[in-house]
DNA sequence: TCTGGGGTCCTAGGACCC
DNA sequence: TCTGGGGTCCTAGGACCC
């Protein structure tokens, strides 16, 4: 009796987001693999945003280039991205879960962290995902944690539509024969590292000394490796509103640029995006970032510091003018891009 | 398989200052 | 004389995430 509130972390994640929302609009899809990303041309330069769980069975994923998962799945319908469908879909999401009392984090379109103080963890996500689907008629999965990382990793494990805990009680049990990458913050490049230092799993990560990481990973990164293998986080559930710390434009190609003309004109018409982003942020420009990537992949930056802060089109277009100069251009050009970063204070 | 677009955070090296 | 050492800022690159 009273046996305990205790206090736990919700992660919140909306199952195959951006195709259940396709598929609200489109019903007669369900069943079939559906893949969404870029213009819906499955012949363009492009990734896969979003894929059917009957799609994923097939080989295809968020990241999967389009014209591959063309050849994998060629039965697959392919709808093109629609960011503002997903947004006020997201919005729709967050504001239920808003309503539910506890702290929210919001974490993406598609994700949420919630703190909650409760007796049963089980049944508050269950209600959780019941509000959901009642109001919005999407799915959710609902990871239960000690902290972010443990709730984060619970809710993959829940897939699809269900609940799951992992926390300090049973971390060793569920995550020790993981690969590296299992963990939130592991990629492919720092587990094939690790990998050539003879660790594969969480547990032989976590039974490395803290020390050992740092000359390969650096100071901070090295140690923090290990601490993830044990399921260690301290990191907040803040409610604090989001405050972007840049806004960035970019574009590939569907054709390399081979002439300055046009690439001159590319980065004059991003940078005119990225004012009309500050503008619908308030916000205030401080440097200049372009960034291009060359025929062979090769991706380089140079960036300018403005004389002052500003959200004007004029000085902005001329830094990044200015910082397209600085390349050698020599190449091809496969993808130019203009990044604001933004005053901070 | 021929690799998007939106971001965040960390690192290393050099400049600069005391 | 044979060259300190720490702090901080700036810049480019890299890894990661959704």
């Amino acid at each position: 009796m009273l046996s305990g509130v205790e206090r736990v972390v919700l992660h919140i994640d909306l199952d195959q987001f951006i195709v259940a929302v396709e598929l609200l609009r489109h019903p007669e899809l369900r069943g079939r693999p559906v893949l969404v990303g870029g213009s819906g041309d499955r012949s363009e330069r492009g990734v896969v945003a979003g894929a059917s769980y009957e799609a994923r069975e097939r080989g295809v994923r968020s990241g999967t280039p389009l014209r591959t998962a063309a050849s994998r799945c060629p039965e697959a319908v392919f709808l093109p991205a629609d960011r503002e469908t997903y947004l006020a879909a997201s919005a729709d999401v967050m504001g239920v879960l808003g309503e539910l009392g506890g702290v929210l984090e919001v974490a993406g379109w598609d994700e949420a962290f919630m703190l909650v103080d409760t007796d049963d963890a089980e049944q508050i996500a269950r209600y959780v995902q019941r509000c959901v689907h009642d109001r919005t008629a999407l799915n959710c999965s609902v990871g239960i944690g000690d902290n972010k990382l443990r709730a984060k990793l619970a809710s993959g494990m829940a897939k699809p539509a269900g609940v799951f805990r992992l926390d300090v009680a049973n971390w060793v049990e569920v995550m020790s024969e993981l690969p590296t990458d299992a963990l939130w913050g592991v990629g492919g490049k720092t587990a094939k590292k690790l990998a050539a230092r003879g660790i594969a799993t969480v547990a032989e990560l976590a039974r490395t000394p803290m020390d050992d990481l740092a000359g390969e990973f650096g100071p901070n990164i090295g140690p923090w490796l290990v601490a993830l293998a044990h399921g260690y986080d301290s990191s907040p559930v803040t409610d604090e509103p989001f405050r972007a710390r840049s806004h960035g434009r970019e574009v590939t190609f569907q054709r390399d640029l081979h002439e300055k003309e046009p690439m001159r004109a590319e980065v004059t018409r991003l940078a005119r995006q990225v004012c009309d982003d500050l503008a619908a942020d308030e916000t205030l420009a401080r440097r200049v970032v372009v960034k291009v990537r060359d025929s062979r992949f090769g991706t380089h930056t140079h960036g300018v510091t403005l004389g002052e802060p500003t959200r004007d089109f004029e000085p902005i277009e001329t830094a990044a003018q200015q910082a397209l100069g600085r390349f050698p251009l020599d190449r091809p050009v496969r993808l130019l891009g203009v990044r604001a970063e933004l005053t901070r204070d």
